[in-house]
DNA sequence: CAATATAGGCAGGTAACCTGCACATGTCAA
DNA sequence: TTGACATGTGCAGGTTACCTGCCTATATTG
């Protein structure tokens, strides 16, 4: 098995590195004592108002169906992290809320993102990065959805 | 619904530029005639040697069970873009090759990758991307492995 | 008050992985 | 040279995280 020399992509490069922050998150998340989060869960955490959040949109702002939303948000009304009451300005649509638990889930998660997010930057930064990451990649995917 | 200040997470940005990426390259071969190609093919034409590689290492390559990488090459055999060959050297063993066609896949891969990294390359410059990305993101990711 | 739009749910399907197990072939120590 | 174990591959079946199609209930609007 000859060691032949293949291209590495910067696209690679950055699937990777996400896919690891995620798992770490989830690693994370379950040391904590949340060991049922698997990364479909995260987006709600992610995209839901102290206030709640209506099913569409959280869904939109994921980037899902609202079919695969309902779904996501059924389970983690099961384990108990957000509830379902009716939203009183409309009778069709129901407001998705944190739990206290749920609440707590989004209270360690944002400290353990924190601590990964700066571990990563480190190591970046060690090795030649130079300035800010996260502006330009934000402007990239603006320009994009235009 | 309140317009509500969320997190948007460095992961978050990371992953989605990275799936954007991705789908781009699917587009990208499918105009360029090869419409059979979903994400879970990428990994064998950014993995296989020239002489051909075994179905064992291609997985290993690709951090993907050799039972999920049988699959994929299967598939891939089917649409004309790999063969598989009895290996020389062990006979247990096959060695998985690119056929003419997939020869053709990877060439213009290459090529509309390398289009799809300067285009992003060149928003994140113009949004203050100081220097290089690509040797940090490998660096951090080599220290991971560690 | 019809016509249409919107919120949500139910049923069923698919892609891309996984684990468990069987089997053939190879390697190596006694 | 022969077990004992390791390695390469394949088959069967399961799971996760999505999807589309279709339905009902409620709201909005001409």
């Amino acid at each position: 098995m000859t060691q032949q020399q293949r291209i590495v992509t910067l696209i690679s490069l950055l699937r990777r590195t996400s896919q690891l922050m995620v798992d770490e998150i989830t690693d994370r998340l379950a040391a904590a004592g949340f060991a049922d989060l698997p990364p479909a869960y995260h987006p709600i955490f992610e995209n839901i108002d102290r206030a709640g959040t209506r099913l569409t949109v959280l869904a939109a702002r994921a980037r899902l169906t609202h079919q695969s939303m309902g779904e996501v948000v059924a389970e983690l009304e099961r384990r108990g992290y957000v509830e379902r009451v009716p939203d009183p300005s409309d009778g069709r649509a129901r407001l998705v809320r944190l739990t206290p638990s749920g609440r707590q889930v989004v209270k360690t998660a944002v400290r353990e993102i924190a601590a990964i997010e700066d571990k990563w930057l480190r190591r970046w930064r060690k090795a030649g990065l130079k300035g800010d990451l996260r502006s330009p990649l934000e402007a990239a995917l603006l320009e994009e959805e235009t």
